[in-house]
Formats: structure tokens, sequence, C-alpha cells
DNA sequence: TAATTATACCTAACTTTCTTAGGTATAATT
DNA sequence: AATTATACCTAAGAAAGTTAGGTATAATTA
């Protein structure tokens, strides 16, 4: 996704926060809207994307419309009520884990 | 470390970050500190710790003083030249990190 | 004083997460 | 005509951490 280890174990709450955002996207839309809001920092890889989107589908958090946009197929995911409530967890967590990161990298004159 | 998965790839930086303010530390210092700054939030685990020093020390980051403190010993870690170099980096790494995240997490407003 | 907890180091098997490197196919651009 | 972009997918391997052990001394608690 990004060269750096740092992104490791975040995908999956982006995607979340993405598909709450923009309501429903279908996987390539995604790599891209990454980029776009990162200003092409983010590359979201497809080998991390499909399987994650699979298995959150399994999981109930996500549910998928099947369209064809001209001959080319579209999955369409979006989040289904359990993946909603996931997405407040999801956030928290996300949130928390910053407030942690703030206290081991301020500055020591904190 | 902690149950979530947002943390899989902070460790290093963690450490690296945690010498830089303190100058020297030895490995079961370096977790009671990393939950004391973050409440008791952040929990380090040995078998995550312990091999990622050993990693740094071989990689030429970190060097090592080896203390007695009564019968026990202590085995104290410290940056090298190298490895001061390599925190600027890690900390830029990290203001990246975070940057991209609010990009993605910020409100929709923004 | 015996058992437990805290301090202090360590490793090995396993799991999770992502990368790398493929594969298929249509549409648009060069 | 060849390349790039769109759009899906998988499988082998690497990287990072968890879980569950092991050794040993010091302090506390029952």
């Amino acid at each position: 996704m990004n060269k750096s280890a740092l992104y490791k174990g975040c995908l999956e709450p982006i995607i979340i926060q993405l598909l709450k955002d923009n309501g429903r996207m279908y996987g390539y839309q995604i790599t891209q809207k990454a980029r776009e809001l990162t200003k092409g920092h983010l590359d979201i890889t497809e080998g991390a994307l499909y399987p994650l989107l699979h298995r959150l589908e399994e999981e109930g958090i996500l549910e998928t419309e099947i369209e064809s946009a001209g001959n080319r197929m579209r999955k369409y995911y979006s989040l289904t009520k359990a993946g909603k409530k996931q997405s407040v967890q999801s956030f928290n967590e996300l949130q928390s884990f910053l407030e942690n990161l703030s206290l081991i990298f301020q500055p020591k004159t904190a």
C-alpha cells in the first residue's frame, strides 16, 4: 500500500471510512479515491484490497451489488447495518490510536 | 501490543522515539515507559520487543551496554549516530502517515 | 516461610496483514 | 498496433506481532 510499514493494519478502517463518506464504491474506485485524497501518497494495492473486501463481506460488514458499466462489471460495496455500527467502533479505535501516538511522539515540553 | 491491528508497524518508530527522548533504556523499561505514557493503553509485548531490538542493533541503529543492577542484568540500548539520523527520517515518515490519515478521516466538511 | 508477583532477559510456532507477481478481459489512448 | 487505463481476481511469500512458553533474581503477600 505504501512503502512504510506504518500503514499496516490501517486498511480496514480506511475502507470503512471511505464507504461511510461515499455511500457505495467499487474496488477500483476505492484505490483511486485513496490516492486522490492523499495526493498520491496512499496506493492501495489490489492484492490487499480485494481479499479484505471479500472478508468484510463474509463478516457481514459489507454487502455488494454487481452492476455493469457498458460491458465491464462493477462490484459495488456498501456498509451493512452491522457495518455502520462497526464503523463507529472503528473510528473510536483510530482516535485512541492517534491519541496514544501523540503521547509518545509529542515534544518533551508537553 | 494492543488488540487493535492499527499499531502494527508502529513499534519500530515508537522505540526509536523513546530512546531519542530518554537517552538510553533497557527492554523492560521501554515496555513500562510506553504503558506509562499512554496510561496503560499501549502494552508492548516482549515477543515483539526483543527480536526487534536485536534486529535494530544488528542494523547499526542501536548499540548496547550491559550493566548489572544488584544481581540482575540490564541491557541498555541507545541510538547510534546512524540511529539518530534514522530517527529523523522515522519521525518524518510518521508525520506524513498522520497527515494522510487525517485526509481520509477528517470530517467531510473540510 | 511458602507462594505469588515483579523484574529482566530470551525464543519458537503460529497468525495476521500486506507485497509481489501473476491471471483475465474490455475500453481508451498513443 | 501497442500501450495504458479500467475492473475484477488469486496464490506464494515476506513482514510484523501474538501467544506461549523458558530461565533467573528480588520483592511482596498470604
